[in-house]
DNA sequence: CGGCGAGTGTAGCTTTTGTTACATACCTGC
DNA sequence: GCAGGTATGTAACAAAAGCTACACTCGCCG
């Protein structure tokens, strides 16, 4: 069982080219953990002993507020590593934000200290760090334009755009599209309403369904 | 004038521990530029040549909206690095925002084949990369839950705490106060009248006198 | 088949922020 | 010392978003 996630895991890009000597030390120090949701995985103010890497599953990053309200940042997807902790890893920093596990998700931790040492060695494990801190820096850029150019109806309207499957159909309830936005339900009930009256979309319990995409894409940029 | 400002360059952190190859393709590659307020350096959109550092006087990045209103993100001082300029340099991507000199600014420009290049033998130009990204990922984080936990006031608030100077001033005018908190110096005035009659703030022309900073941190956590 | 829980729709009110428009104060150079 | 540019103060109004409260619908399970 872990001996099949670690081969999974050595397939993957980064780990694929390896040196002999770097697949050795990972093989020796890799641990791997399995998680259930709604499982917590790392939280605020944590401080980190490794890199993640997400082997099968789904992990959902999120910031909350004082208030308690959530906003997603972003998932992190099979094949992916949670960058924050690679960033907290290389600054010392304590743990930016909450992880959970959305699925059954099977997670490997490459421990600090190897990591590291991995990171001196290995060009591709250089590569995939910066480049996935510079992905990241990127996203998170440009989520903060959009949070202080755009108001909610265009951001709704840009997460049903990006998000919705080649149908035009996004399975999410409006709690979840409201975690995701940083907002409440009752908005995204109401927006969901306007956007409805206006022929653009169509709703049902736990999906909405795009009915008219260039009003949508309109009201992003024209409105 | 331009050895000296080379010379500059090779005393900075990242640049003092370089191998003698490394320190002579520098001298080989490197470009510098002067650039005077409020001279443009870098626009959205535009495809990045290399990694910027600046040498002397200070740089600008920020945001803009569609309707014209910025929002500073951050500023790079002597001895920093341009990081969304090393990200779109590793990421094959258009620069996600503004620059722009904010004094007399000299900049050195290494050309993005030398940087990789440099990148790939250099142990203090992988760590100054890895670090300086790293470090732009902690503060966009910040800046984006900030945005969404806080209100504009508690923000006021944080900034003059953060950037005010050891005697509590602060040398901004409103003006550019708005500009970092991506609102309008309308605003600004009137957060900055209440924070007046609350005894908590002084304001003059130019500068904002902090009298309890006590207030102001029961501001941001309390209210 | 009836009840329960999760998800959705609606309405009214409040708070916060942005907008518009104008008055006033300060500083510099002539 | 006064003209003109720059910075600040204010007030009234408009828009956006949040909060509270409740009704309704759909499916599922007993």
């Amino acid at each position: 069982m872990a001996a099949m996630a670690t081969l999974q895991l050595e397939s993957l890009a980064p780990f694929r080219d390896l040196s002999d000597e770097g697949r050795k030390l990972l093989r020796q120090g890799l641990v791997l953990k399995d998680c259930a949701p709604p499982a917590p995985i790392l939280h605020k103010g944590q401080s980190i002993s490794g890199a993640y890497f997400v082997v099968r599953g789904r992990l959902r990053v999120y910031a909350l507020a004082p208030d308690g309200t959530e906003a997603t940042m972003y998932f992190i997807d099979p094949g992916e590593t949670c960058v924050f902790a690679l960033n907290s890893l290389f600054n010392d920093l304590r743990y930016p934000a909450w992880v959970q596990a959305e699925e059954d998700t099977t997670v490997a931790l490459i421990p600090g200290p190897l990591f590291r040492r991995l990171f001196e060695h290995e060009p591709s494990i250089q590569d995939v760090t910066v480049r996935a801190l510079s992905t990241l820096v990127f996203r998170l850029m440009q989520e903060l334009e959009e949070v202080h150019a755009y108001k909610l109806d265009q951001r709704l309207a840009n997460l049903l755009l990006l998000h919705a499957n080649a149908a035009g159909e996004l399975r999410m309830t409006q709690q979840q599209i409201a975690q995701h936005l940083g907002t409440t339900r009752e908005v995204v009930a109401r927006l969901m309403g306007e956007l409805v009256s206006a022929g653009a979309v169509e709703t049902g319990r736990g999906r909405t369904l795009i009915r008219d995409a260039a009003a949508l894409a309109g009201l992003i940029s024209g409105a």
